[in-house]
RNA sequence: GCCGAUGUAGCUCAGUUGGUCAGAGCAGCUGAUUUGUAAUCUGCAGGUCGGGGGUUCGAAUCCCUUCAUCGGCUCCA
């Protein structure tokens, strides 16, 4: 007998080589349907794995995330063996579960293609073979007959994975006619594996390596019930229509130009004023934390790069220098700000009385980005970062630090962006050359990160080799609308910019000492951080950042007059208001400009005209009854100020 | 940059195997209507079917090329 522990604390004697299913059904046959896998003494298991000895169980049911990778992983498997089936002498590449269902890399083979017209076949064949119930069987091999089985094979970039793998842990999977090399853990069986969905197809470099073949992902995700594989699709729908590209069209916020150039948006009045107010709030909430704002040109001379080392490590893969009717003299758009700075923090001698020193600016910068990665707002050529680079001694580095993170978080909340992630970028220890710097200021400078984010309790993920080439970093991160991560928010220590430009104080035992640099953004690019905004709010703008508060639907013509009185009033109360005088019935109008998602609508007719008042309607929600137009006016006012102060 | 797909009026899309196929709805402009909380009616105008080249008696439709966009990969100071 072995002595099982379940998650609740709770233990049970069963049979030595007992079965986590096994286990699953003597419960409840219904729980024996709806568990996908198991942990095992902490580790993940196909449920069909003998338990040879003592330990601690946990079944997966589909919500858990172990469930659901077990799940799609297996699809993975079953949509190979389709293919297998289709494109005879196919190879395969890998295939695993990730976030919303699954992908395999494969090789069709010389001259064939995959496209995404012949996803529907994939997808008949895989349903008539889940349907067939094949049992994933688990085999521990050793490294020469998994070596042997591919070669003969001819599966090239399998053998290229066992090569690298030790001897001793390498096990393969099969189901019907197809074996894979695979950790596991698998379904027992195809048989859940009822709704299936291939999404697309696209390009992926072996390896994930530009210099080797590409070959075909193809991803897709399934559901044990048709239902939700539907309801998943619709939440994509759902997403696509807040694609911030799309919103932006529809609520005229910015565009592109052929003519102007790939990836250099244009903003639109509208889309200025948001930028234009998240600008004048920051600005404002800056102020008062003791920023000194600096304006700096748009190009500096290539020198500049040289000495902080942007030119080197990008100076061929960004916009080239450009020269000047001066022979051997060279410029070039900036791609950052903090050299620029560097050069104000030197413009003058400092006292360690007056660090740290922070300044900022709202800073226009360029960088090529490549042609494939261009994305709406999110990936541009020319964006503005709200940057900022604090110069403090040492000791005040930490509190320094810290106090940046509450300032994030601070703005992050004001801005409702609750559903956001930290990471810790850290150098790629294998390869210290990407870096500038000694390895003792790295290591000093990842210290403090992780300290500083320790002592303001931070949820972080550290990943290394993420770090940018001056100094480690703290990210926020935040999702769009199709779950694609971005980087908003950064704070980046640097000891090393401080020695290239040989930034110095005085202490006060009136040496010169280097002070160290903190760089930061808070939006990060008003670019991105506008098309995230548009995404999470579905163009639904807070009041105080949405271009225009209210627009004002008079009834009909009779009560122009008045309306533009009305308008007049709120105009010269600063609070931008539209009208729209067209020759409408009310519902046209109402709905016209509920669809503009102007916050508040304001109907006037006969009732309104006489007593002096407005009809508020507020955006989405519907009649919120008459008040007076300066008791509207107060109104708005006070809810832009219970919006942007916490 | 790489792989694949897409590209028809301002927007969303129709356009069967190449042969009145250049269309619809919304937006725009006209005129009528003067409206009470999510679509009033009439009429008009809008496009070298992304650009260039080719095949053909004939191309939105087939081929080549180029540009851009979309989905990924790589990259992201």
């Amino acid at each position: 007998m072995i002595r099982i522990t379940f998650p609740d604390g709770s233990l049970k004697e069963y049979n030595k080589g007992i079965s986590s299913l096994e286990i699953a059904e003597q419960i409840s046959p219904q729980l024996a349907k709806e568990v996908y896998a198991a942990t095992v003494n902490g580790e993940v298991w196909d449920l069909t794995r003998p338990i040879n000895g003592d330990a601690t169980i946990r079944l997966h049911k589909w919500e858990d995330e172990a469930a659901r990778h077990a799940f799609w992983h297996s699809s993975a498997h079953l949509m190979a063996e389709a293919l297998e089936s289709l494109y005879p002498g196919i190879k395969f590449g890998i295939g695993p579960a990730i976030e919303n269902g699954f992908y395999y890399d494969v090789d069709p083979g010389d001259g064939k293609t995959i496209t995404e017209a012949d996803l529907a076949a994939v997808e008949n064949k895989m349903k008539e073979l889940a349907a067939k119930k094949l049992v994933y069987k688990r085999k521990e091999v050793s490294k020469k007959e998994a070596m042997d089985y591919f070669t003969k094979k001819g599966d090239d970039y399998k053998t290229e994975l066992i090569s690298e793998l030790e001897d001793g842990t390498i096990s393969l999977y099969t189901q019907g006619n197809f074996t894979d090399l695979c950790r596991g853990p698998h379904l027992p069986t195809t048989e859940p594996i009822k709704a299936i969905k291939l999404t697309s197809v696209a390009g992926a470099y072996w390896r994930g390596n530009e210099n080797k073949k590409m070959l075909t992902r193809i991803y897709g995700i399934t559901y044990p019930k048709q239902k939700m594989l539907d309801e998943y699709l619709v939440l994509l729908e759902e997403a696509r229509k807040r694609d911030h590209r799309r919103i932006g069209k529809e609520l005229e916020l910015f565009t592109f130009s052929q003519k102007v150039g790939m990836g250099l948006p244009l903003w639109l009045p509208r889309g200025a004023d948001i930028r234009q107010n998240l600008i004048d709030y920051l600005t404002s909430v800056l102020r008062k934390r003791g920023y000194k704002i600096v304006t700096t040109p748009h190009i500096g001379n290539v020198n500049l790069y040289k000495l902080s080392g942007h030119f080197e490590k990008y100076g061929t893969s960004s916009f080239r220098p450009m020269s000047t009717p001066q022979e051997g003299e060279q410029f070039m758009l900036k791609p950052m700000n903090c050299p620029h700075h560097c050069e104000i923090y030197n413009s003058t001698p400092h006292s360690y009385k007056e660090l740290p020193l922070r300044m900022a600016e709202f800073g226009t910068v360029y960088r090529y980005e490549q042609s494939g990665e261009l994305h709406g707002l999110t990936r541009v050529r020319s964006f503005t970062q709200d940057d900022a680079h604090h110069f403090c001694r040492p000791d005040q580095l930490r509190e320094e630090f810290k106090s940046i993170i509450d300032l994030i978080l601070y703005i992050l909340r004001i801005l409702n962006f609750n559903d956001y992630t930290a990471q810790i970028s850290l150098r790629d220890p294998d390869n210290k050359e990407k870096y500038i710097g000694t390895d003792e200021n790295w290591e000093k400078a990842e210290r403090d990160i992780i300290v500083a984010a320790g002592e303001k309790n931070l949820e972080t993920t550290v990943v290394p080799g993420e770090a940018a080439f001056y100094g480690p970093k703290l990210d926020f991160m935040v999702k769009d609308a199709i779950g694609r991560k971005w980087q908003l928010g950064t704070i980046q220590v640097d000891y090393n910019l401080p020695e290239r430009f040989d930034l110095t104080y005085n202490g006060s035992d009136n040496q010169k000492h280097r002070p160290v640099m903190i760089h930061r953004t808070i939006f990060g690019s008003l670019e991105r951080f506008v098309a995230v905004l548009i995404e999470n709010s579905a163009g639904k703008f807070p009041l105080w950042l949405a271009p225009e508060k209210a627009v004002i639907l008079p009834i009909s013509e009779k009560f122009n007059d008045y309306a533009l009185k009305v308008l007049e009033i709120l105009n010269n109360s600063d609070i931008c208001t539209l009208i729209d005088d067209r020759s409408e019935k009310i519902g046209k109008k109402i709905r016209d400009n509920e669809l503009r998602r102007i916050p508040y609508l304001l109907i006037i007719g006969e009732k309104e005209a006489v007593s002096g008042t407005v009809a508020v309607r507020k955006q989405g929600e519907g009649d919120r009854g008459s008040m007076t137009v300066e008791d509207f006016a107060n109104f708005i006012k006070a809810e832009i100020k219970k919006e942007t102060a916490l």
